[in-house]
DNA sequence: GTAGAATCGGACTGATCTGTCTTGTTTTTT
DNA sequence: AAAAAACAAGACAGATCAGTCCGATTCTAC
């Protein structure tokens, strides 16, 4: 569970998780390890030696690339979150038909992202659960993250003319962080498929079961 | 934020977290000390100096009464388990009506927890998403947490002789989980009520729009 | 009242933490 | 080839960490 190889679930050419991708250097190496071992054991129970060890590089190249742990932190959410939706926005842009077809897609792809051996949850949820009241960096960056998966859902929204857009969003993320939870503790993907279910049964009742 | 008064929602008597119960001897105010700090601040973050100072206790009182620190996260999240879900049913048992009324009175019940000013999340979500990978004691913790609450809503489906008991049960425990994080990130309270609705409209559906 | 448990106060250990610094080597760029 | 940036290796500092131990004191139950 610990060894150096991460497998990560591959699709046209790109990984969900930053930890996975080509290193070319130090910097590179650097930002996998923290990447990987921030998110499998928690940020504050991961020490900079222990990432140096895995990253197999100098404890003076890290400090030359990053201030402190906390921008090093910064810079992993803000990587893992790109990263992320490079992948999932990037399978969701193949999906065919009205907007029904991709809002509903979202959640297959979820169950994929679930299924991969190295899932670990959402980065930002296990940010936000470890450091929560006041570390005003990692909350921006939960922020961000969710503002972008907002405003792609809003879109989706108003394609399918539902009356209450906002209402409606919202409802999706509640399915998208519930199911993300229940897979984690879990461990079992089909969650997705739960979730998926809830959320046909909802826009059938917005859209007045017209689909 | 960080004041000796943490102001708790309390119902006939017992408050959801156990950081807000009386103390009555030395062991006590560890407890609720190592729970306000372990669910505001974070498990690995809070060290037993920190602890020791809230509750206004020597070291080695806190060793005579728990063998290591490991030990009194388990026993904190234990407390916690126990105190919220005595709030929480004890809530759910003033509901009169039949199972779906109950049901949906849980997030009813959620958005009082979301509303009060010391809301933190769920300690067993946070403390999954901190520790996660390989933490035998608090992974067991979270899922015998939540055997509690599945247990319950199941006993809910059987008696509203839901066709398919798992899955809907699968259902409500997302919805719970979703609108615990999206409550958790935003601070806005009303997400229970956004799960509310999709429960709602779940459960219509299942039975048939019968109610 | 007396025994035993609970508690206090703090010194102390050894490990680990983040972060700095120095010296020299490698790589890249111009 | 020369200048500049990136990098390696590791010593070092100062703080904090979990946990131990001791002696004195207070509380509690019989």
């Amino acid at each position: 569970m610990d060894d150096g190889l991460n497998e990560v679930c591959l699709d046209d050419g790109g990984g969900w998780s930053f930890a996975s991708m080509p290193a070319r250097n130090a910097r590179d190496r650097i930002m996998s390890a923290a990447s990987h071992l921030f998110c499998n054991h928690g940020f504050a129970a991961t020490g900079i030696d222990a990432i140096l060890d895995r990253a197999g590089t100098a404890k003076a190249t890290l400090y030359h690339h990053f201030r402190s742990k906390e921008e090093l932190i910064s810079a992993v959410l803000q990587a893992e979150g790109d990263t992320w939706r490079d992948w999932f926005f990037g399978r969701l842009s193949q999906v065919e038909g009205p907007a029904r077809n991709r809002v509903l897609a979202v959640f297959d792809v979820l169950e994929d992202w679930f299924a991969d051996p190295g899932f670990y949850g959402c980065p930002f949820i296990n940010a936000v659960a470890e450091f929560d009241t006041g570390n005003d960096a990692v909350r921006q960056a939960a922020e961000r993250h969710k503002d972008h998966l907002l405003t792609w859902l809003k879109a989706q929204m108003m394609e399918m003319k539902v009356s209450d857009v906002v209402e409606t969003t919202r409802s999706i993320a509640i399915l998208i962080d519930g199911a993300i939870v229940a897979a984690q503790h879990s461990g079992d993907p089909s969650f997705a498929r739960t979730a998926r279910r809830l959320a046909e049964c909802h826009l059938d009742t917005v859209l007045g079961r017209a689909g």
